[in-house]
RNA sequence: GGUCGCGUAGCUCAGCUGGAUAGAGCAUCUGCCUUCUAAGCAGACGGUCAGAGGUUCGAAUCCUCUCGCGAUCACCA
């Protein structure tokens, strides 16, 4: 049984005996360094209740607990704070019984369990993924890992927005400038392949505007006249009519796209558990719209455009259908979100990974979908990231000023390579085994990089300074991780349970804290949609690990049961680091 | 201008629902590789928690205002 849980309830029934108050809100918290003791109750709280001096009050409850609880065996009052002394043998039980392989604060999914719906990625189809993808992709995996983790059945989901006069863009300039020629006759990355002539389009826009602003017309006028736009549009128009001819090169190009999308998944260790796709769901939305109409939650105006007023939650008019009876972006979000929960009725939670740039958005939609009387809107969750911008200001893929999420990966993987190989780490395994190894820890310093940063701030990424392998970084984690199993591989170890009246050390005790605070952490990682508490709390337990681990030469002990307790508690420092690393998509070499 | 978010050491970041003397890493400096992996460990240096008020036993944390940065307020997605 927890230690915090115990000394509320005690502390609780004392209150009502002696005093008749019902009481149990204490608080509890690790007794600062240079302070003596391991927990600390807060009793400032109840000098006002009980008119007392908190000295006086801190040494009444010290004394009770100390005679009435075998895991405190001592106490000492500073002001308002009762430091207790927690035995050796709490802790060590702790380790014996908590902290079996499979449960360590991680709560198995059962098929009855609430089911959450975690969007990530959620790409246009017609450029390459960036960095401000990584952050979203990182961030929905390592979430749906999390609820996971805290008991929850998840499906991992993305909108995949294929649609669009974006899409038309890069269709119309392959077909006049692609020579029929394929990514694989090129042998390049379908989603670089398409991207290049999106790129492409806008440059020839960009030029028969300045035409034909020189030739008199007006900025406006010259968008509008540009001939490259009209047969974009003209796309559009034929594809919403389902021209077969149109369709199919969309659907080929759309494939190219999908497929070099894949890839760069498939490097990054992630993947997802359903598709919805916007050409799929607009149509949806429409009906949505009309439904809303009907019940005159929506108006229409004389032009014919449809709006909801939502000045009434302090928010604007929001447009929901153009005065062409085309979609909007809501529109499509309306539909999508209906869409799943027809899907999922039974859903619980559908959080979506969006950039903090649409707030506002997404603050409209969840409206909207109140206003229509959806009871599961109220399961509707906006996980919320800060931009990742580089030291020269915001990414804009028009301008070129992206970072590729596969030269990135590429970049991590080479500098993981070339210090490896500095420091000779890897001598003497095969390429393939080399390979992979800087793979793993390339996308260890990669992914720990962003989680370990509270997603609502922003991220100054200088792709210049490349990410640290020292410190608060994944490879100093998979580094502890590694040598962990390197000593458990050079002595005789199996996971018995330790002698419970063994004197532990200051050091052990406080990676033994530690791990009594994992399960809390979880649920707290998980109700926050917060993977940083993970990544920090992990550093933190590593941190403490390597400084006992290099003061203590375990292979020198003598004495075996302390052998064994010391092994033991390496062994469990090595498989909450490893759950950790799961919890955040990153994974754990044996050896590095 | 309205709304939302952010501002902690030279840099990058922790600091959970208010709690004791604000913590790490990087950078700079000092030690430690014949001792289970030095991608490591031990230590030094470094702070008016943007600023000003308020709430109270107690504020980086909550409230108000000011300043600075960012996002958003499109018949773009």
């Amino acid at each position: 049984m927890d230690i915090n849980t115990i000394l509320q309830s005690k502390l609780s029934e004392y209150l009502k005996l002696k005093y008749d108050i019902d009481f149990n809100d204490f608080e509890i918290q690790l007794t600062k360094k240079d302070f003596e003791g391991d927990l600390t109750i807060v009793i400032f709280p109840l000098v006002k209740i009980l008119r007392q001096s908190p000295a006086n009050l801190g040494n009444e409850f010290g004394s009770f607990i100390v005679n009435n609880s075998k895991y405190v065996t001592g106490f000492n009052v500073i002001q308002g704070f009762l430091n207790l002394s927690i035995s050796s043998f709490y802790y060590l039980e702790f380790l014996n019984i908590c902290l079996t392989d499979i449960n360590f604060g991680f709560i198995t999914p059962k098929k009855n369990s609430p089911l959450y719906l975690v969007e990530y990625s959620s790409p246009n189809t017609n450029k390459p993924l960036h960095l401000g993808h990584i952050r979203n992709i990182l961030l929905g995996y390592s979430m749906s890992k999390i609820l996971e983790a805290s008991g929850k059945r998840v499906n991992k989901t993305q909108i995949i927005n294929d649609r669009g006069i974006h899409i038309c863009k890069s269709i119309i300039a392959w077909l006049k400038f692609g020579e029929n020629k394929t990514p694989y006759d090129v042998n390049q990355k379908g989603d670089f392949f398409v991207g290049k002539y999106y790129v492409l389009f806008d440059k020839i826009y960009k030029r028969e505007i300045k035409e034909l602003i020189n030739s008199g017309f007006s900025k406006i006028e010259a968008e509008q006249k540009s001939p490259i736009f009209i047969e974009a549009k003209e796309l559009l128009r034929k594809w919403e009519a389902g021209d077969k001819e149109i369709i199919n090169v969309w659907k080929l190009m759309n494939g190219w796209v999908y497929d070099g999308f894949n890839k760069t998944y498939n490097d990054l260790g992630v993947n997802f558990d359903s598709l919805y796709y916007e050409s799929d769901t607009y149509l949806i939305g429409k009906e949505i719209i009309n439904h809303g109409l009907e019940k005159q939650i929506f108006y229409k105006k004389d032009d014919g455009s449809v709006w909801i007023d939502l000045s009434d939650e302090g928010l604007d008019e929001k447009l929901l259908l153009r005065s062409d009876g085309t979609s909007v972006y809501m529109t499509q979000d309306l539909g999508t979100a209906y869409k799943r929960y027809k899907d999922n009725p039974e859903m619980k939670g559908l959080i979506y990974t969006v950039g903090n740039e649409q707030d506002y958005h997404f603050n409209v939609l969840f409206k909207i979908l109140k206003k229509l009387g959806f009871k599961w809107s109220n399961h509707l969750f906006h996980l919320s990231y800060g931009m990742v911008d580089l030291p020269s200001g915001k990414m804009k893929s028009r301008e070129g000023t992206v970072v590729d999420a596969d030269e990135l990966i590429l970049e991590m993987v080479n500098n993981a390579s070339k210090l490896s190989s500095d420091l000779g780490k890897l001598d003497g395994l095969s390429i393939g085994d080399k390979n992979a190894l800087n793979h793993t820890i390339g996308l260890g310093a990669l992914k720990y990089y962003i989680l370990k940063v509270d997603p609502k701030k922003r991220i100054l990424f200088d792709p210049n300074d490349s990410i640290d392998f020292n410190g608060n970084t994944g490879p100093f984690i998979q580094y502890t991780y590694a040598r962990i199993q390197s000593l458990l591989s050079k002595e005789i170890y199996e996971n018995n349970s330790v002698n419970e009246d063994l004197d532990i050390n200051t050091k052990e005790k406080q990676i033994l804290k530690l791990l009594t605070q994992y399960p809390y952490l979880i649920k707290s990682s998980a109700d926050n949609l917060n993977p940083a508490l993970i990544a920090n709390f992990t550093y933190e337990l590593v941190k403490a690990f390597n400084s006992y681990y290099q003061t203590t030469k375990i292979s020198k002990i003598e004495n075996n049961e302390v052998k064994l307790f010391r092994l033991s508690l390496s062994y469990k420092v090595g498989l909450i680091i490893k759950s950790s690393m799961l919890l955040l998509g990153i994974k754990v070499p044996d050896k590095m």
